[in-house]
DNA sequence: TTTGTTTTTAACCATTTGGTTAAAATTTAA
DNA sequence: TTAAATTTTAACCAAATGGTTAAAAACAAA
């Protein structure tokens, strides 16, 4: 008869997998620091995960896949440019907020193979799709309601604006001299700030 | 009597040791990757740089050292906030257009050790400062130049639109289906459009 | 209790990797 | 040319690291 995987420690081992490969990378994490930080046996993460690779994918899809699911929802909806762009802001931020690593680690290691891991991440139907919020915003220019401005020089501001502060929070908390709670507020305003500060740049 | 080592030969290796590590961070890179980058033997490695952390500090540093420096200048001159904005923009994007991973690498390893790093880098006196720029961005306000915005906000609105197209670079290359000579031309309007787009934004 | 199944561990193994050594090759100054 | 100093190499070593094995412990069903 059959019996199950314990699930309690299959989770203890990702859990601990999360936190060491993301502070450490791919490169940098030891099989013997995620047995440690789990609590358990380093033969015990091979009994759970074949090997260090896969154990690795398996965080890193799950990271991916926190970040970038939803950006496609909003970019290919039906609301207006102002409310899409105030939607990914307050949106992106909530979530990275919870994982504040996140976005470095997943760019970190999306450069280091970038055609090997955005076909492993986005298998054709589920990739990101600017192109609908590009030709909106080339579209509500057109009709008068935003200034002439190139879609993509666009695009890249807005993430840039949303993503950013989290990559390089460890240089900003240092050079600013902010903790961890002053950092968390910042970002609280930016869902508000961003596109208030966009809005305020692109409409007539 | 006394020799001197072969500059040529050390230059070999610091070139091959900057692409390796970039590429591969420092706990990625591998010291015979590096020898045959350098088309060298490996202990000759050891007998120029007495080991990998010694090694990796020399690239680290001078990425680093790359990145930084004209910054503190720009934010502490008499210019105008306009004017500062305009450099900041127009002079880093240059830097970094001849070496678009070094952003990347520079917060990835700050990462791993924030405090560390940072302490390496900056010794006290030439710290990044940014008190002075926050400061005039309030004059300004004051003296009604421009609208209301909070200055840590603006400045990680700056900083942000600035490097993080180098940082995300395969993402938009890959998502936006560009190639190296079409991202260099974006990034070269961008030293013109980010400050117009900020201008835009808060001009009174 | 007994028996088959799953979970966990200690001990071990093979490879990789940073680093050393001692000798050979090359260069420099006289 | 020669002798000292420097540069380069092949061979080697020790530690670290990913991964395996075989057996013990824990557990579930009868």
């Amino acid at each position: 008869m059959k019996y199950k995987k314990d699930k309690s420690t299959e989770e203890k081992i990702l859990e601990a997998a999360r936190k060491v490969f993301v502070r450490k990378g791919m490169y940098g994490a030891r099989m013997q620091d995620i047995a440690n930080e789990a609590g358990i046996n380093k033969a015990l993460l091979h009994y759970y995960f074949k090997n260090k690779q896969k154990l690795f994918e398996e965080i890193f899809m799950e990271a991916a896949g926190k970040l970038f699911p939803r950006i496609n929802d909003i970019f290919r909806s039906e609301e207006t440019l102002f409310i899409k762009i105030e939607q990914f802001c307050s949106e992106y931020i909530a979530v990275v907020l919870e994982n504040p690593y996140l976005p470095l680690f997943v760019l970190n290691e999306l450069n280091q193979d970038p055609v090997y891991f955005m076909n492993k991440l986005w298998k054709n139907d589920k990739r990101p799709d600017p192109s609908k919020f590009l030709q909106q915003i080339e579209k509500e220019e057109k009709k008068g309601l935003i200034k002439k401005i190139s879609p993509v020089q666009l695009l890249m501001n807005l993430i840039s604006m949303t993503v950013f502060p989290f990559v390089g929070k460890p240089m900003f908390q240092l050079n600013l001299g902010i903790d961890d709670m002053q950092f968390r507020m910042l970002m609280e305003q930016r869902k508000k700030e961003i596109p208030k500060f966009i809005i305020e740049s692109i409409r007539k």
